[in-house]
DNA sequence: TATGCGTGGGA
DNA sequence: TTCCCAAGCAT
């Protein structure tokens, strides 16, 4: 009795054919048969990059609306780039968001199509300049990212240390690519990670795929990819201080590089260092009477969780501290602070939580 | 090459 | 609560 052959079409084959209809809809891409917008390729990739799909689709609508062409966008000044980013994290894409923009614009050449050039420009890596080759300009790059890298480690079960399985999973990802359509298998590669072949719980009966993959034939797909152990995430305290200018007027700073660089931000201890009580006096922006609120901020960020004294103190001073301005209190909603500072300005009551 | 860099949501 | 991690990049 001969096995029935369950592998009746190409991996590649399968995975576009599922793509065609079980593909999202989605702000940024194009509608099958439309042809792409680099502009907008190009954004959507900066906003990802390491942020799910349903932060950045509120985001990318206001950020489309406000600047609708990379022009628009080159012209305006860095600062609102990054008051309209605030929120959304990892703001050094943002500062490289607007500096791309710029970069693009004065070349005389436009919107590189070609991977080697798209790698050179400011905030574009491995990943995004072969996903913005492949998807907006259909250019055959593999584009490797989480959701690719898992794919392929379940389809082989690939037990190379993340550390060093990057041209494996590159060679095994090129083999499912088709050369008539490589910006809808880059996509099709991904949307089948982010929706089937999920990290946690895989739809394995769903995937396209299944009848090919090692880790399934193992059950064993919870195993891959193998996982860097994680180190404890430490725990800082510090503090935050608040300064107010009679009722209408705030301190702030933009701390130059690093955790929130250049973002607006409260004067504060280096938030990157456990600093002790006993020591926040030290790093307060003047001298005042500060009064510590009771109850403190905490935040989580990747590498480390804060706990955070607020500080609040007035004072008449017409001059602002060193490294600092004095922004209306009206406009802090406006001025874009990251998620932190949020948080004290409304332990302060300054904002809404 | 290992580390620093945000935030929010799901299990 | 805690952990994981989401279309990574720069240095």
């Amino acid at each position: 009795m001969i096995k029935p052959r369950a592998r009746s079409t190409k991996p590649g084959a399968a995975l576009l054919a599922w793509y065609d209809v079980q593909r999202r809809e989605l702000p940024w891409r194009a509608r099958a048969g439309e042809a792409p917008d680099p502009y907008r390729i190009w954004l959507s990739e900066i906003m990802l990059q390491q942020t799910t799909v349903a932060t950045v689709k509120e985001r990318y609508a206001a950020f489309l609306s406000r600047w609708p062409a990379i022009e628009d966008l080159a012209r305006a000044p860095v600062d609102d780039v990054l008051a309209q980013w605030a929120g959304l994290g990892y703001y050094a894409r943002a500062r490289n968001l607007h500096a791309c923009a710029r970069a693009v614009v004065d070349s005389a050449d436009g919107f590189p199509s070609d991977e080697a050039a798209l790698r050179r420009l400011p905030g574009i890596g491995p990943y995004t300049a072969a996903a913005i080759a492949a998807i907006a300009f259909d250019q055959p790059c593999v584009a490797v990212d989480g959701n690719v890298e898992r794919v392929i480690a379940r389809l082989h079960a690939i037990e190379t240390p993340p550390r060093k399985v990057a041209p494996l999973v590159r060679e095994k990802a090129a083999a499912l690519m088709s050369p008539a359509r490589p910006g809808d298998s880059v996509q099709a590669l991904m949307e089948l990670g982010a929706l089937v072949c999920a990290p946690r719980t895989p739809d394995c009966p769903a995937c396209p795929l299944s009848s090919f993959c090692a880790a399934r034939r193992l059950r064993a797909q919870s195993d891959y990819p193998a996982r860097a152990l994680k180190r404890p995430k430490p725990r800082r305290r510090g503090a935050i201080f608040i300064l107010r200018r009679g009722d209408e007027a705030l301190l702030l700073r933009r701390p130059p590089r690093g955790l929130f660089g250049g973002m607006n931000a409260f004067p504060s201890t280096p938030l990157t260092q456990d600093v002790a009580a006993a020591e926040f006096s030290g790093f307060a922006p003047c001298a005042a009477r500060w009064r510590a609120l009771e109850e403190p901020v905490t935040h989580v960020f990747t590498h480390f969780a804060l706990e955070a004294t607020v500080f609040v103190a007035h004072t008449r001073a017409k001059a602002a501290p060193s490294d600092c301005r004095w922004a209306a209190r009206a406009n802090l909603g406006k001025e874009g602070l990251p998620t932190l500072m949020r948080k004290a300005a409304a332990r302060a009551g300054l904002l809404d939580a």
